[in-house]
DNA sequence: GAACCCATCATTTTT
DNA sequence: TGATGGGTTC
């Protein structure tokens, strides 16, 4: 197979029989995965019908699904590449009815399993206080992870009385889901499950068509995934999963490292293809990655190495405070951009979201251009979610949660009083809140709200009818904007914004387009667009997913999100013990705990290519109370000469930005060094000092070596001279005839 | 019914 | 520090 080295193409031509392959950071995984589908269809003329790959996100299966399209000649749309969560969907949506389900349910997300707990809670007169929404989602999110029932649960509660109290929401909450018609996340795994132990002939159905199963990511699978695929597999059993035990940081939503761990044992006659060639990282940050996860007990034997030049040394900055840290981040990225590298190369990553306020007012004053991956995305937004409610409400009238959001929103006179009347009444008649309220016997029990109630039920009605989702109206005629429209118009809903006139109103606004933007691509993306479809979209597809990623900017993300990404430049900050690691990972009794942060901090530093900097501050807000953190144990695990330890003082020894945006940066001359010249194409964007100006580079190659350059082929070395931290070389090109670069710049390869 | 104020409480996150 | 939510007051 071309491209690819001895163990990568192994690990594509291995398809008959369970095969684990242990792909380290940067060692071409989804590389692998894509070109062993090629070889499945190209070489083995297997049907792309019966091959499935599973993915964590949605932006994995795109990218894999791209991947493969351009590998093969036809046949890439009828493969299955898609989240655990949308598999299960589509299979629901076929056979749910198979076990007594209603294959037309809402999916709900984590806003709306709070409203469930709430009303749970309130109906079986528990406390919140003692037993909070969070504490009981989580409850029973572990339980349905490790596919266990309530009454499973209440058979573990022994004689905890809070345990048994939770099996008891927890069996609450499942009826209150089946009232609803609703799954939430957990139950599209749980659910399907159930229906392949309870319906022989839907899981042969799946078994027979899925020949060949490849699960990626596979350290983040939990307990019932892990059922599910062996369930899928088990006929054929050519199962392959990808993953790396180093990278498994999800342990604290389900994830089970033991998946991973334990294949051999539950596949003995698995083969492993362990991929420990890094293509990504230089020497230096490949070997710091591997000394901070060496202090991990429990991990499969492994060891990633590189052919990589060396490359820099880490830079590890100390500064008085988190101002002061972000100020010196910043002013890194400045040189960084005087020295040609584009600002979509560098990422800023962090532990806690909180962490990014500060190092946004830095970037903004800056005038940095920069995007921020992950917290409160647009569908958290309130008007959002809102419309949301009514289009789940119009596809769904068992959805109480929906229902109860709106009823009320924009006002329009009914009240909690009469609220709570529909629900005592409809409850007590087993009927949804919908059906309850339009039911004509009804309206005089409401009082003076009937009528009011009776408008906003045929109202919705009108909707219900626009949308198609009753089979009226043929396919071709439905138009989801118009739909879209129809709810912000004549709900009152914009009315009563642009009354309200504030520049929030107007923000929102804003986000009700937008929401109409989005819904007018689903619609043009989609072969068959409807109401479902796009609900569906909306809850599995994160907006994050869209980023576009074209734009020139820096990157700000937790290292979670950082995971399976790449950038030539990284910043790691708040390296602090109590905040990376955690302190509530330090304080747990969980040695596990500890672990998984380290592992956290190997995947951050293996996202470096180049260039990595860490940095830590000696005082720091946290919580509203300032800090006085120690050291981080990881910022110890890197051995010494790898490592360019700076600051302790601070504000001293950070220099002054290169050329400031804005000039906020005190006193701003210029960057040493080669700072300041314009990029040409022998200084392809590359690497920098940052903030050391002693020597630290060093390079394999030496005078009289031949080396070979990205885009000028191979050369041999003339004379290698010492500048700053750097070494300019000039180099004698085959093609091009002599050029000057500098090393760090260059990225020459010894040949 | 709605505005306002005070108490509370804080990892990580995709689906 | 800051967001969030419940309870109180008008």
């Amino acid at each position: 197979m071309t491209g690819l080295n001895d163990k990568q193409s192994e690990a594509c031509s291995y398809v008959e029989g369970p095969l684990l392959i242990l792909a380290g950071a940067g060692s071409g995984k989804t590389r692998v995965i894509t070109h062993r589908i090629a070889y499945l269809i190209d070489e083995l003329a297997v049907n792309p019908y019966s091959i499935l790959a599973i993915t964590f996100t949605n932006k994995a299966a795109n990218e894999m699904r791209e991947r493969v399209d351009k590998l093969i000649d036809v046949g890439s749309v009828s493969i299955w590449v898609s989240t655990f969560h949308s598999m299960c969907v589509r299979i629901l949506r076929r056979f749910y009815d198979r076990i007594g389900g209603k294959n037309n349910f809402t999916i709900y997300d984590t806003d709306d399993q709070k409203a469930v707990i709430k009303e749970v809670l309130k109906n079986l007169g528990m406390d919140p206080k003692m037993y909070p929404e969070k504490a009981c989602i989580s409850y029973i999110s572990k339980a349905k992870e490790e596919f266990l029932t309530p009454d499973d649960m209440d058979k573990r509660s022994g004689t905890s009385y809070r345990d048994m109290q939770m099996a008891n929401v927890y069996r609450e909450y499942q009826k209150r889901m089946v009232q609803n018609n609703a799954l939430d996340f957990d139950d599209l795994i749980f659910k399907t499950l159930e229906l392949f132990t309870r319906d022989k002939e839907v899981l042969d159905i799946y078994q027979s068509r899925f020949r060949y199963i490849m699960v990626d990511e596979y350290q983040d699978t939990n307990h019932s995934q892990f059922l599910l695929v062996k369930m899928l597999a088990a006929k054929y059993r050519n199962l392959c999963v990808v993953g790396d035990d180093d990278q498994s940081i999800y342990k604290f939503r389900g994830a089970d490292i033991s998946n991973i761990l334990n294949f051999e044992d539950e596949y003995p006659d698995a083969k492993v293809i362990k991929l420990e060639q890094n293509y990504r990282s230089t020497k230096v940050i490949l070997d710091a990655a591997n000394s901070v996860i060496a202090n991990n007990e429990g991990r499969k034997s492994k060891k990633l190495w590189t052919e990589n030049y060396i490359g820099n040394k880490i830079k590890y900055m100390v500064f008085e405070t988190e101002y002061e840290e972000a100020h010196g981040v910043i002013n890194a990225i400045l040189d960084q951009r005087s020295m040609g590298r584009e600002y979509s190369d560098i990422a800023i990553l962090y532990r806690t979201n909180a962490q990014s306020r500060v190092l946004e007012e830095k970037l903004i004053y800056a005038n940095i251009p920069y995007k921020l991956v992950g917290g409160t995305g647009f569908y958290n937004r309130k008007e959002v979610r809102d419309m949301i409610a009514y289009l789940k409400l119009i596809a769904n009238h068992s959805d109480d949660i929906s229902f109860s959001r709106i009823i009320n929103v924009p006002r329009r006179g009914i009240g909690a009083t009469t609220v709570n009347r529909i629900k005592d009444n409809a409850y007590a008649s087993g009927q949804s809140l919908y059906d309850y309220c339009k039911s004509p016997d009804h309206i005089d029990d409401l009082g003076r709200s009937g009528s009011k109630i009776c408008d906003f039920i045929s109202m919705m009605d009108d909707f219900t009818e626009m949308s198609g989702i009753l089979g009226n109206v043929p396919p071709e005629d439905i138009c989801l904007t118009d739909l879209y429209d129809s709810i912000v118009d004549k709900t009152g809903y914009k009315t009563a914004l642009v009354a309200e006139g504030t520049d929030e109103a107007k923000a929102r606004i804003e986000n009700l387009d937008e929401l109409k933007n989005k819904i007018a691509h689903y619609e043009q993306d989609t072969d068959e667009p409807g109401l479902m479809g796009l609900l569906e979209e909306i809850s599995l597809v994160a907006d994050t997913d869209e980023g576009l990623d074209t734009d020139n900017k820096v990157t700000l993300m937790t290292l979670h999100s950082a995971k399976g990404l790449e950038f030539p430049c990284v910043y790691i900050v708040g390296m602090e013990e109590r905040l990376f690691p955690s302190g509530l990972s330090i304080d747990s009794d969980d040695p596990d705990a500890v672990e998984e942060e380290r592992r956290l901090c190997y995947v951050g530093i293996t996202r470096a290519m180049e260039e990595l900097m860490l940095s830590g501050a000696t005082t720091r807000m946290i919580n509203g109370t300032r800090t006085y953190p120690a050291e981080s144990r990881f910022i110890k695990e890197i051995p010494k000469e790898f490592m360019e330890r700076s600051g302790v003082k601070g504000r001293s020894v950070v220099k002054p930005a290169a050329r400031p945006a804005v000039k906020p940066f005190g006193s701003s001359t210029f960057a040493p060094g080669i700072g300041g010249a314009k990029p040409d194409i022998n200084n392809i964007p590359g690497v920098q000092k940052g903030f050391s100006s002693s020597g630290s580079a060093v390079y394999d190659y030496e005078v009289g070596d031949t080396v070979r350059h990205i885009k000028f082929g191979k050369g041999t070395v003339v004379s290698k001279v010492k500048g700053g931290s750097d070494y300019e070389v000039t180099v004698d090109f085959e093609k091009v005839g002599e050029k000057k670069m500098f090393a760090s710049l260059a990225r020459l390869k010894k040949v």
